[in-house]
DNA sequence: AAACAATATTTGTATATACAAATATATGTG
DNA sequence: CACATATATTTGTATATACAAATATTGTTT
């Protein structure tokens, strides 16, 4: 059955979680070359973008909470991608060798996951429903 | 952090998951005069208005897969709000008394949800976002 | 300077969901 | 009819994420 003709396709709760549930599976997919998830993937963009970014830092650039990105950060460095250093209350976050070494292979998961949605509904509606959710989300607390 | 002034503000993964996140708190804050998660709510809504359903067909008008439909029913069915009977491979799940005494409390629920997320951007813009998610997530596998 | 408040991060635990395998039943085919 | 195949559901286990409390550090106030 199609998400659009579901009993409450028209609410904001159940086509918001719906669409996130199918993109979620999408992006493990375009991710799965580099043996990452989505969400470790975008985490690991950002610190080989700016290399000593602090957790909170991070946790607001990708919307999740704390507690979410040392979750995230453990496995990181477990898996040797990123270092942590922490003095005092501060911790800054930095890619390793290995991480930098595999950022041409990422980028090419990323276009591959970007080739897949806006080939859905083409660029431009993707992108516009992309600027809509962020909207709603803006609003939200 | 603005969610649209993100880093990945435009990627569909980034912007589904966040609002999804943002939304199911809503959801569940919405949900608390029940006593039930926004997921537990919606299939205890069907039930009631559809005694009899199957798992399965829970599990395409929800979206989720069966074995979320099971835990969820298991639930329901431990507060004592869905009954289920199995005959052969079939399986029903009917409300109770108990959940058809909850019905007028959870259009509230319901209701106030509604009134939060279309006050946030207007009823308009709100139901084309749902309507731009859903006509995606109809694109997705 | 001691006490207190604010900030940054981590840890323990809980929820929501899914995949794959197991189970049970039903159906079609030779 | 017997066996393979298909269908419906449940179970075991894993992932993604969050909340609240704990920890550690820094800044402020009297």
């Amino acid at each position: 059955m199609k998400t659009s003709e579901c009993r409450y396709a028209s609410c904001i709760y159940f086509s918001a979680s719906a669409l996130a549930r199918k993109v979620e599976k999408l992006a493990l997919e375009s991710w799965k070359p580099v043996g990452l998830s989505p969400s470790h993937a975008y985490l690991l963009l950002i610190v080989l973008d700016d290399a000593g970014i602090q957790p909170g830092a991070l946790a607001e650039q990708l919307q999740l909470s704390p507690s979410t990105i040392t979750r995230l950060i453990e496995k990181l460095e477990e898996r040797k991608l990123v270092v942590r250093t922490t003095e005092g209350k501060v911790t800054n976050v930095y890619p390793t060798p290995k991480a930098k070494a595999l950022l041409p292979d990422m980028k090419k998961c990323m276009d591959e996951f970007d080739k897949s949605t806006c080939g859905l509904l083409g660029t431009t509606e993707s992108k516009a429903i992309a600027a809509g959710m962020s909207k709603l989300a803006d609003k939200l607390p």
